[in-house]
DNA sequence: CCAAATGTGACTCTTAACATCACATATTGG
DNA sequence: CCAATATGTGATGTTAAGAGTCACATTTGG
């Protein structure tokens, strides 16, 4: 029922690379050093995170990301929420016994259980900005 | 990184079933025809169950398994736990670039943030008792 | 001793994310 | 305008992990 995804995980570094990074403009391959990921992957990750309008980014010779707002303003819930990460829980998809209440009722209660688990998880991440993590980055020093 | 497991909602469906059976006394072979899954499947996440504290299952000829507990006292978390499910939040596992500040935190700083996240949503499944489950799912007729 | 149940290790199958490639698209500088 | 170089993205191969299955050991009531 859990999913694992690395979405979330890289879609942050990329954001954290962008407020960290003097000036603020990078190009997705200097983000791909930082990351070691592959050049498309992050360029994918960075195409959402564009979509969602969490970052701008420009095309052609000199193209490059920058933050769309200040990290003050932007959340881990946003940055969780663009990165495109699948729900972090699912229910089984067995057929229902149609003679066994359980069997019956169950998916449709799992599924509010799970939902109400994923607000409150959500709620988590949405106390969270992108400046308290780049300050706690900055207090580990380097 | 994405891995997706019933091993949850199975252990849910298995609690669940025995709470509301008249008697409790059940076999595997009842179970896996309620979930409608694989018997082997079903009597391995009654092992985990049984290991857990949360059912007790007598061997032999005449085997059956037992809520340990009155459902009241049984969370979904206490089932959760005892599903061996895979904790619901990982982190990518690419080399740290050593010159990157990013590179070289964000891994520690997401950890605890995705503790910090796996705890809110474990303290919402600790609300809920197999009592509540039971009671929604006998709400919703059959 | 035998029948019937649970417990479990070994193995295969399936799926979904990761990873990579190739190329389309866009834009700047000369 | 065109070459160089950046992002955007569809297609495809690779891989890791859970689901599913089987076989058999273990247990215990009759």
């Amino acid at each position: 029922m859990s999913v694992k995804s690395v979405q979330f995980a890289v879609a942050t570094h990329i954001m954290a690379a962008l407020g960290i990074y003097p000036g603020g403009e990078v190009g997705s391959a200097t983000l791909a050093d930082s990351v070691k990921a592959n050049p498309s992957f992050v360029r994918k990750s960075l195409s959402k995170l564009s979509k969602a309008g969490l970052v701008v980014t420009t095309r052609g010779k000199t193209g490059t990301s920058v933050l769309a707002r200040p990290p003050q303003r932007i959340t881990l819930l946003d940055i969780y929420r663009a990165s495109g990460a699948p729900p972090a829980f699912a229910i089984h998809s067995y057929p229902v016994e149609k003679r066994c209440p359980v069997s019956c009722n169950l998916k449709e209660c799992m599924s509010a259980v799970l939902s109400q688990a994923q607000k409150s998880f959500e709620k988590s991440l949405g106390k969270i900005t992108l400046a308290d993590l780049i300050g706690q980055i900055r207090a580990k020093g380097h």
